[in-house]
DNA sequence: CTTTCATTTAGACGATTGCGCAAACGATAA
DNA sequence: TTATCGTTTGCGCAATCGTCTAAATGAAAG
């Protein structure tokens, strides 16, 4: 055994480690923007569902009350009203109160910026 | 009642459905590129995991073994193979063959290409 | 051949997700 | 006040996910 392999860290216990000052480098790197992943996996997250897409296409077309939204989608008010507030929570919907109803509208200025700050950040790291 | 409520198609059942017409509307808009959207929505999943983010990070500054990525991970050389084929089967990776070792790499190209066909797509819709 | 060892695969298990149902909330109308 | 009704919230369930351990490949060396 050479001076590069079998030196561990951890956790990832008795497994032999090839080019070692090379992982430690790239964990160095990685450590630099390591806070910043979660919350970029949770934007991607949030659009890694397909009932999420669709109610973002159909509100860019205008604001729509819950019940309406659910129409478009096939789902239950309940389960439209879930996932509207997921969308609300994370910044990509605003919503309007009038009398009972609630209207839903899209944010597109944080949907849009925060889609080219994913952009240039990758472009960035990736040529 | 007026003619733009209670007019159910399916499956939300027993809900009122106002603006009638603007939902026919929405969802025959949405029809026509909902073939699109697990595609789509598989793409971004991918990317809503901060251990697959953290794979392609790495993999930017230069190809690895795997059991060098798994040491960049922390985790078992078993998770981190798993991570790869799943990011290899929706082509962002590419692997070479060297003895016993494999080497992942990027397909930048595969990955930038994708990112832009979708910022493309959504700022098509949202302005 | 057999042994070694990096990787992959199989199986299990806890955590998370997405949905429906039903109850609670909140605003309007009577 | 009470009744109505759109929306939200709480709970449960089935499905998926991310990780582990252990066994199975597969290639190189002895």
């Amino acid at each position: 055994m050479d001076s590069t392999v079998k030196v561990i860290t951890s956790p990832v216990c008795n497994v032999t480690c090839f080019e070692q000052e090379k992982v430690a480098r790239i964990k160095s790197e990685l450590a630099k923007e390591e806070h910043l992943l979660p919350q970029l996996a949770e934007l991607y997250k949030v659009l890694g569902n397909v009932t999420r897409l669709k109610i973002l296409l159909a509100l860019a077309q205008g604001e729509l009350c819950v019940c309406d939204v659910a129409h478009v989608l096939g789902l239950t008010v309940a389960a439209t009203s879930h996932q509207l507030k997921l969308l609300r929570d994370q910044g990509w919907l605003a919503m309007r109160n009038d009398g009972k109803m609630v209207y839903y509208r899209l944010r597109a200025e944080g949907l849009l910026t925060a889609l080219k700050g994913e952009m240039r950040l990758l472009e960035e790291r990736l040529g």
